[in-house]
DNA sequence: ACATTTATGCAACATAGTTGCAGAAATGTT
DNA sequence: AACATTTCTGCAACTATGTTGCATAAATGT
């Protein structure tokens, strides 16, 4: 709990119950999660609100979206290093195509690409596909 | 047309206007284009048809699906190497974020990713963003 | 040129996400 | 602790995106 609200405070948040609940739900499913998702855990709280939460989570960088082949959005939480202005979350992401669950493989990075000249990259995202550990 | 034609029927899809119209819209712009984008040009066709024009020319092979950091769905133009049962589009998408347009590098592969035990990989999914050619 | 199969266009529906606004809760100040 | 200020929440209405069913039209096979 006082975790929590340091989080949000120290990421220029307010601390609200629902946003508390949110983060808890996140570090319980310890997956990328939809809007959708949250919504079907927290059956009582408001839509527009829990949208809203989502987007002040990420625009503060304390959760982030995870790209995935279809077409709702997915967040997962940031490692320690992500700020609002600067988000690290150059990690691998793996979708398995069994459980559908995503996750963000933390200590995989994205290595680095040589693009031809004229191209200046700033971010990437990597998306692997297959079976995961519990499903194969 | 005659080479649209061509392609469609070896993909095993029917000659139809519509899609020779959608391909060649493909053919003409060279970057991912949305559904939204598509209707933009062919402001006659029916937004249905479209999506389903969109479906079929992807489940032959035709065009496979580009993911981007937005939620809408955006397709390129195969390489000759596709059909139907399998997709090779296992090369590195670029999204500029300045002109907001995604572009297939057809020659440069995702690399490949040593996992952790337990995962294996059947497809993979590179978008780098960062600053095109022509806006750099 | 005819029968069969598949595609198109329309209406209605379903899902995902946004905006405006009033009341509620969190924070800062005294 | 009480107040003013700021931000968040919840509701209603709306926009955008995507899907399904069905009748008609067009493409293919004989």
């Amino acid at each position: 709990m006082a975790d929590l609200n340091h989080i949000l405070k120290t990421h220029g948040l307010r601390t609200t119950a629902i946003r508390r609940e949110v983060m808890q739900y996140f570090l319980n499913e310890g997956k990328a999660v939809s809007h959708q998702d949250v919504e079907g855990a927290m059956p009582k709280a408001d839509r527009v609100t829990l949208y809203r939460t989502l987007a002040a989570l990420e625009e503060s960088g304390i959760i982030h979206q995870v790209i995935d082949d279809d077409t709702v959005k997915k967040y997962a939480l940031c490692g320690t290093e992500c700020s609002g202005d600067h988000h690290h979350d150059n990690h691998v992401h793996f979708k398995c195509e069994r459980c559908n669950d995503t996750v963000c493989l933390e200590d995989i990075k994205i290595p680095h690409i040589n693009l031809p000249q004229g191209y200046s990259v700033d971010s990437g995202n990597l998306l692997l596909m297959g079976t995961c550990k519990s499903c194969a």
